[in-house]
DNA sequence: TTGACATGCAAGCTTGTTATTGCATATAAA
DNA sequence: TTTATATGCAATAACAAGCTTGCATGTCAA
């Protein structure tokens, strides 16, 4: 049976992969962008970068809107602030801390 | 040939696993634990663990020091900030543009 | 209504990842 | 000096990921 990934796993894994990561930044640059814009900038077949933003949208990072036959992107930010306040603001305050207490170690050798 | 992989893949691979981010966060509870104490934990072998904590290594997540027959693991939240800078406050930007835009868009139809 | 275009769906190949088992080595303690 | 502890290293098996090829479908334009 297929495991059952959480949010967490699905935001991260999608960004664990250069293309898929290149593909938000293109929709950071111009957002909007059909299938076949993307496929431009991108070295696979059009069958490989349409899994690539399956796995985009899936996490929440991507959003599609159809327009006739097209299919257009649009980057959501959203999920990337949930992994900042979980996985980076939490680690931060004790990087801060860290510093701070070498901060005053430095001050108390200074005695 | 194995793939040379840049830092930021390293990075986002290491953060794509849910045991690995277990361990980063019982580092954030207790730091400098050694691998036995970590691998009470996870419910794997200690050669799994110690394979994780060879990934967060190579991404520069956690350093290793050596005490006698002990191997203490210390939290690096530096690479974290990294991403942070380079992933989440260039599109953060975007998103804070987005609500000002729509507050604009929302003001406008009230006149 | 025909042909070109934009895309979807799915099978299959290749490679990478996760975890295991088995054995080896260095350090501490009895 | 023997035994227990803390760990490393390597091979391997099971599974997941990434990409391709081939064909199908819906939409637009002549």
């Amino acid at each position: 049976m297929p495991e059952r990934l959480d949010d967490t796993d699905l935001l991260f894994k999608a960004l664990a992969d250069p293309s898929r990561r290149k593909l938000l930044d293109l929709l950071h640059a111009h957002d909007g962008q059909t299938l076949n814009d993307l496929c431009e900038h991108l070295d696979m077949t059009r069958q490989g970068v349409t899994q690539h933003l399956g796995v985009l949208e899936a996490a929440g990072l991507v959003t599609v809107v159809w327009r006739g036959r097209e299919k257009l992107h649009f980057l959501n930010p959203v999920p990337l602030q949930e992994i900042y306040e979980r996985w980076i603001a939490k680690f931060e305050k004790r990087r801060l801390k860290a510093l701070s207490d070498l901060k005053k170690r430095l001050e108390k050798s200074n005695d």
